[in-house]
DNA sequence: CGGTTACCCTGGATGC
DNA sequence: TGCATCCAGGGTAACC
């Protein structure tokens, strides 16, 4: 679930609750969840630190503590969550931070068990990890830059899009919401963007993105919630995703839930009116 | 190497 | 009611 808004709405939520604070120690339920050390030296580090700040790279969760004592980074994945206030289904936490003075519990809670937690030494490590698996954060990526790594892919260009090598942060729901909002049809391939295209879709990233940040993000059935428990108002205002049938924004044409190639199951929605495969006054070639 | 597909997990919705 | 099937916001490994 969460993309790149719902990450930020939970560090956001994060923050004030967490910074500074000692803790006690740090209960991991889930040792399948673990990645880079053992359970039994995740429980050992995890005793008597404290919180730096909380921060988000692409759609990880980085919480930074004092004294050298690393970053942790939890990656929520699909059903990954937050909680400030008990958890509606206790049996889903994976994760326990135990706050001392005055006492308090930070939950992460995840239903499906795909999320992953990891311990970084320092800095460095966790830069380097983050520079593997990630492109520039969507929110700050540069026209030209974005461009280029277009250049690069003969792939469709939402599945482009997604690749959190090329640029981090976004999903399913926001690729179909930015690519709606350029006009592109979400089969386009990258590298045939023209430039006025790559305009289109560079300048369509930030707005989606912020509107839904400023929304706490997207949430539907018993999924994601703020670390409030309150769901995010996104998909009251969005203009795609889970609106099929539903007419069109732009041009009141019903919106088209599809799959497509290079998107293994996910939902694909779009408007064949206002996002055509090929330019509307473009013929066929003959031959 | 670039691109595509299986698979990891589980809960909730839907259909018979 | 009960059971089978399908679906889901992500990401990696294996494959062609």
């Amino acid at each position: 679930m969460p993309e790149l808004p719902e990450v930020e709405t939970m560090v956001r939520g994060l923050r004030p609750a967490l910074t500074g604070r000692a803790v006690d120690r740090i209960e991991l339920h889930d040792p399948t969840m673990l990645l880079g050390c053992t359970a039994a030296e995740f429980a050992a580090r995890g005793v008597g630190v404290r919180v730096a700040g909380v921060g988000r790279r692409g759609k990880w969760v980085v919480v930074e503590l004092t004294d050298d004592r690393g970053m942790i980074v939890i990656q929520p994945r699909m059903t990954g969550g937050f909680w400030l206030v008990e958890p509606p289904r206790p049996e889903h936490v994976r994760l326990t931070f135990r706050l001392a003075n005055p006492e308090a519990s930070v939950w992460f809670c995840d239903a499906r068990r795909l999320g992953r937690i990891l311990w970084f030494d320092g800095p460095d490590a966790a830069a380097a990890a983050f520079a593997r698996a990630h492109g520039p954060d969507a929110l700050a990526i540069a026209r030209d830059d974005l461009a280029a790594r277009l250049k690069r892919t003969r792939r469709a260009v939402k599945p482009t899009l997604m690749d959190q090598k090329v640029l981090a942060g976004i999903g399913n729901i926001y690729a179909d919401e930015i690519l709606f909002e350029a006009r592109l049809h979400p089969l386009k391939v990258a590298a045939d963007l023209t430039p006025r295209e790559v305009d289109r879709l560079h300048a369509a990233i930030v707005p989606i993105l912020s509107k839904a940040i400023a929304a706490e993000g997207s949430s539907f059935d018993a999924g994601y919630r703020t670390v409030l428990g309150l769901e995010g108002g996104f998909l009251a205002v969005n203009s795609m995703y889970g609106r099929a049938g539903q007419p069109c924004k732009g041009c009141g044409a019903p919106v088209e839930k599809t799959k497509i190639a290079g998107l293994i199951g996910r939902p694909t929605y779009l408007c064949p009116k206002c996002q055509p495969l090929r330019r509307p006054g473009a013929r066929p070639k003959k031959g």
